[in-house]
DNA sequence: CAATTTTCTTAACCTAGTTTAAGTGGTGCT
DNA sequence: AGCACCACTTAAACTAGGTTAAGAAAATTG
């Protein structure tokens, strides 16, 4: 299953760099960083996140890309987001108040990913302040992409989304399935069959 | 019009209580905080935002309510957001690069509001870097409240949209014109009138 | 308070997207 | 090879919600 993997190997380098864009980090504060993540190998298909658990932690993506769905009272799954290399993913609600997720996170590629537990967070904030302004403009910037996918859903049509989605993420339509593309777009997976069609 | 008020008549209170449930507010602090902000009067109607200009600012309503909406290329407006006293609002995107808005806000009820400007806001963190940790903890509940969102108009018909709407924003609906309440939910005005029939 | 504008409603017709159901092709298992 | 299981497509019937247009009610204005 999934595989944890010595500190002494793991390569914290993209994380830092992203880390570095936006506050100094120096040797003392690089090592204990890696030390504070946990390195995880996860296979295709394999969960990150599961609907009633409470979230393992925030996650970095170092390789690979997640997926993570929510499934409403029909028992009808609606994909959240695709997050790929140099993301950050994880149930933000389920993991500040420490209750139990509503999403479901699921590896669409091999991936390696790094885990930042609630507790080791809280630590890391305590002791090295300077990192609240990293993580507040991962946050900022965040939000102000899901603001944009608001204003899509209200006001582009189905087609015009598909087109977005395809211009976003030019390399993920080759090997996610049709269906959960579908499901982000907030279609189904008919329509965009159809959709497809019309347009070749 | 709109009208800035002398900073030592300015009620800065709820404000500060808001910041010092994440972090202490020291006495010097409270006043840098409270010099660094513009207050402003808005009467009803007026706008804080308008399509193609520069954000002025991040905004805390400390009292009234205003709205932001979008306007697509059809020239049809869809709201994004009512904001009441106690929230933050502005745009964020137009304010980090100070790049022009794509969006309009606009005040549904004379309100008295502050505003932070960008090189303010930079230099108040750059001088109290604590500070930082308040707006990351803002960014992170508010990320969490655009998920949910995506979430409902992925997943709820119109009129479960709507009956969430009453439940958020209980007070709105009385002086809230229709057609807004609709935009937000994603709806034609007339499509909202007939679920109210339905309803009664 | 009449005039005008804006908000809200109603109703007939229309369309983007759903549902259901059946069929095709690939892939893995035994 | 044969079977089961996905991912994807096609097509017909259907529905949630949109469009258009007209009128009623409410709010603004002179």
């Amino acid at each position: 299953m999934i595989k944890f993997v010595n500190q002494f190997i793991m390569d914290t380098s993209n994380l830092i760099n992203s880390i570095s864009k936006y506050v100094s980090v120096e040797e003392v504060e690089r090592l204990y960083l890696s030390s504070l993540f946990l390195t995880m190998q996860i296979r295709q298909g394999e969960f990150t996140e599961k609907t009633g658990n409470i979230s393992k932690g925030f996650i970095y993506i170092n390789s690979g890309c997640l997926m993570t769905y929510f499934t409403d009272k029909q028992a009808t799954d609606h994909v959240i987001q695709f997050a790929t290399a140099g993301w950050w993913t994880g149930d933000l609600h389920s993991f500040t108040n420490t209750t139990p997720s509503i999403y479901t996170s699921k590896a669409l590629a091999d991936s390696e990913i790094f885990l930042l537990q609630k507790n080791d967070m809280d630590q890391l904030l305590q002791r090295f302040p300077k990192f609240e302004r990293y993580f507040r403009i991962i946050f900022q910037n965040s939000l102000i992409t899901h603001q944009h996918r608001i204003i899509q859903n209200l006001s582009a049509s189905a087609e015009e989304r598909y087109l977005q989605f395809q211009e976003k993420y030019p390399s993920l339509e080759q090997y996610v399935p049709l269906k959960y593309i579908a499901s982000y777009l907030g279609i189904t997976p008919e329509f965009l069959s159809k959709i497809r069609r019309r347009r070749s």
